[in-house]
DNA sequence: CATTCTTATATGTACGCACATAAAAAGAGG
DNA sequence: CCTCTTTTTATGTGCGTACATATAAGAATG
């Protein structure tokens, strides 16, 4: 194939603003200019600057031109694992234990959350993640009975629901908020950590097509790390 | 324009795929004959494709096919914000003050991590970030002046380091790592804290075509909460 | 039966063209 | 000078074709 490829035209007009060639809010040149100059045609050039723009590099409105983003936002990206294999990825041996488990009528906040009927039952589930006989994470959860009632009869002592979930309502949608806490009593004994320690929280909340799956709250051991790349 | 672009033709394979129309792994049909059954032609076809690609809901390869992602890696992703916009997003007033500045040699842990000779002296930073008047985050971190010894002469005082950076070495990538920590004697004095509060903290590498920037730790005050999207 | 070579095939991508669309710029009317 | 309309223009995107490339599957060989 030709040296001149759309990957190969994005990586150099990415060299070219990271060395300064254009400031920072500044227009570049329009698609049929660097067309000419890069000796293809306008359709491989937008290939690439559209690249460029869905990582936030520059900036692209129609007759306005192209320009270098003014507030380059970073973003961060990263996986949301499943613990199993976060433990096995380090070499540790992986088992969990369900502490609880439990139809009823939840809370306030989480009936909100979940879109529920006043006197709607969810699934309360209470699971330790063990790594090498050490408690590694500490997972509360609800899970939407209207949306997935098969879950009665999942063998959620094989099969953590985490992993149960990911397979049976795969491509759900949702968010993600991270906090530190300092560890409560529960989460404290649960984790045979030290009541009070500061404590990494995943709070997650996955829905489909509109319904509300389930809402988690994962608590990790201290000096857990998330690791993610710009 | 037509109704069937390659967005519209991207979403309804993803709806098909989410209503479990294919397996999860199994092969769903090839380009050639999605571009016969939407009635267009295969290049649009190919990119819808390629975008679900790119979002991890399926997998592709030449000759191969391609199938629905067996293992979906939700990905979530975040903008590593400026922290006067986190904060006047708030509806604060933004102040910072410098606490520390020194050139001087730092410690092994981050002369490694900036790849410094070993008598390299670099810019040592704490900041306290302020939201009306009350402290929101403690930042600590070296510069390395070797790549940017213009630092020197910036006006820290009205624009925060991390801000500076921002503008003046823009584009650079890295690395990003989130943890929860019991705030230490030094930054519970920064932010006003308990000392021993859970603390979450975002350390932070960036370099820019190989040569390290810049490292920081940010201690955000209890109750921090990073949001994030599935 | 195992190994190597060949072929068929699905995806990857460049090209040139045509037309859609949004928005800035220029022109018309008051 | 302001407002409304028209034109211009850069990007957005579809189409059909041609060819590249990886690789699975089948054929040939030992």
């Amino acid at each position: 194939m030709s040296s001149v490829t759309h990957q190969t035209i994005r990586q150099s007009i990415m060299e070219r603003i990271q060395k300064g060639e254009w400031a920072l809010g500044e227009l570049i040149p329009g698609e049929a200019l660097l067309a000419g100059e890069y000796g293809c045609a306008r359709t491989t050039i937008n290939r690439a600057l559209q690249g460029l723009a869905d990582e936030g590099l520059v900036v692209r409105k129609r007759k306005g031109g192209t320009r270098v983003s003014e507030m380059p936002v970073r973003q961060a990206k990263f996986d949301i694992p499943i613990i199993r294999e976060q433990v096995e990825a380090l070499g540790a041996q992986y088992r969990h234990q369900v502490l609880r488990r439990e139809e009823k009528v939840p809370p306030l906040g989480i009936r909100t959350r979940l879109g529920l009927a006043t006197e709607a039952k969810a699934l309360q589930l209470h699971t330790i993640h063990i790594a090498d006989g050490r408690p590694f994470a500490f997972e509360t959860r609800w899970v939407n009975l209207q949306v997935v009632p098969e879950i009665r009869n999942a063998p959620l002592d094989e099969t953590s629901a985490n992993e149960w979930l990911v397979q049976t309502v795969p491509f759900s949608t949702g968010d993600v908020v991270f906090t530190a806490v300092s560890a409560s009593k529960e989460v404290a004994s649960a984790l045979e950590a030290e009541e009070g320690a500061a404590i990494f929280v995943i709070d997650r909340t996955t829905s489909l097509a509109g319904d509300f799956v389930t809402t988690m709250k994962l608590y990790y051991r201290e000096g857990y790390q998330l690791y993610s790349q710009l």
